[in-house]
Formats: C-alpha cells, structure tokens, sequence
DNA sequence: CTTCATGCAAAACATTTGCAGCTGG
DNA sequence: CCAGCTGCAAATGTTTTGCATGAAG
C-alpha cells in the first residue's frame, strides 16, 4: 500500500517543479484522486470536492485531471461510452479488469507485459511508449445479481 | 490471408440468420469494412462507400456498423479522443499497435494472452468476456519523418 | 403489403474553450 | 503586481435518435 500523504506530496512537489500553482481547488481534486480506490470519473471527483469546496468548477477538475496527466501523476482510462476514469495511484500503464455490469474496476496482479514490448519492436519497428490492457467481465457481486 | 469474399459472405448470412434485411447500402457498407486493411472510422467508410453509392448517410453507416459488431461480424475499436476504428477482417479480440502521430493501426502477431484469463479469473472472481489489449508508439515511418 | 431500413435534422453527452475577474507567489 | 487559475457559459465533435418516406421480402 502506497502512503496517500507520499504520493499528494509527490504530486504537488511536480507541480511546484513545473511552476504551477497550487491552490486550494488543485489541493482538494488530487486528495481525492489519491484517496480514491475506485478509479473515479471527473464527475465523481467533483462531487466530492464540491462537499467541501462548494465554489468548485466542473471546468477546473477537468483542466486539473489533465495537468496531472500530462505531468505523469495521473493515469486516464479513456473510455468512448461514458465518462474517462482516473488513477492517482499507480499514474503508469497497468492491466485492469472491468466489470460491463457495475462499471467496477480493479488492478489484478499480473505481469508479463514488458517482454512483449521488445518483441513488438522487432517484428513491427514501432518505438514503444505505452499500452493500455483492459479485460472486461462480470464481477463476482453482478454474478450473484443476475443469475 | 482470409477470402474477401467469404467474409462477405458470411457476414450477409449473419444478418439473413437473423432477418435483418440485405440492402444495397449493408452490402456497399460491408465490402468497405472486409477490404480495408487500414481499421477505418465511420466516417472513412462513409466517403468510401458514397463514391458508388451517393446517397447514402452517415447515419446508416453508424447504424450498420453498430448491428454488425452486435452481430459480432466486425469488431469496434473505442477512443475516447477520436473517432472509433472498425475492422471486419478479425471480429474478435486482438491486439494492436497505434502510431500516436499518423493513428496507424496494425495488427501485430502476439500470442500468450489466453493463459492470462484463466489466471485473472482465479485471482478476481471475474467472469472475463473479452479484452482489450493496445500498444501506442511511433511507426517507422513517422520516426523518421519526426527525427 | 407489412415491416424494417434509410436519410435528414435535431438531440445527446462528455469534454474543451473563451473570457472576465480573482489570486497565488 | 501580474501571470496563471477559476468559474461560467458557449462551443465542439462524435454518435444516437425521432420521424416521415421508401424499399425488402
């Protein structure tokens, strides 16, 4: 388990690094990318920083989630149907599974990705710079629910 | 390398099996999708398919397209930032390279994907359906063009 | 002939943008 | 102070939908 205080300071030490500022609304939407286990959406976010930060914008957890993305702190899964979900946590390519029912996702433990990579680049001379691995099921709860 | 022809074949006796109606715009529509190498977007097929065909919408390529990944004939690829790519040829997960420059997209031959369902479903609980598996890079020849 | 498909335009929806005013450093 | 951030509303771009007309079976 990655310390959530470690990882808001590594977050805002990068945005200081870059010379962006930190104001109070930056402070509270990556709080909450860090505390949350769940992969939020924008608008999950902004619920909950509106809790406490009633004033904030729809526009700015957008703007910010897409700072701390180009700033690598940030990882978005980027889906066609509905909205984009957001890891603070782990803001590298990872697998997930994804539940079609719930919308649920979890990281798996796996691994076996990066030796694909260099034999990607062999056979196809594509310079590699990321991936995205997503499977998509029925959670054990959705099991339950529909059978 | 698969028989054109017989993909359109079968594709025309999918939609027969289930009655859904063989039109001249389907058929126009489904030849595009079986003979492009090249994952097209909508709107890709849509110019492609009004060169001997110029009355037909958009809206009847979306809609064919969409009966036919329902169909499992033709298989969707999702971008959130972006427009969707289809491709007729392989109507089922694979795995695929994208050029973030030129948004190439080939098909790589890769293997080892199988073994890691059954490994996720005995760590999650998961019931997988399918996956999603994308490697983003630089094609050679934009490499070169960037350089 | 009946049902389903087509084509047009309008709607939907997540995300982005323009801009006036505010504020962090 | 002043460049950069915020919040609002309007714009964007792709995909979907409603509905009248037309064509497949």
């Amino acid at each position: 388990m990655i310390e959530p205080k470690s990882r808001v300071e590594s977050m805002l030490k990068k945005l200081r690094a870059h010379q962006f500022r930190v104001t109070p609304q930056r402070i509270a939407i990556l709080k909450v990318l860090v505390c949350s286990i769940e992969h939020p959406t924008v608008e999950r976010i902004y619920e909950q920083v509106k809790s406490d930060f009633p004033t904030t914008s729809l526009a700015t957890v957008y703007k910010t989630v897409t700072l701390l993305k180009e700033l690598n702190e940030v990882l978005e899964l980027g889906f066609p149907e509905g909205s984009n979900r957001y890891d603070g946590n782990k803001p590298y390519p990872h697998p997930h599974v994804i539940c079609i029912k719930c919308k649920k996702i979890v990281d798996p433990d796996l691994s076996g990705l990066a030796d694909m990579t260099t034999e990607l680049k062999k056979e196809t001379g594509f310079k590699i710079i990321h991936h995205r691995l997503d499977f998509f099921g029925i959670c054990p709860s959705c099991q339950k629910k529909y059978k």
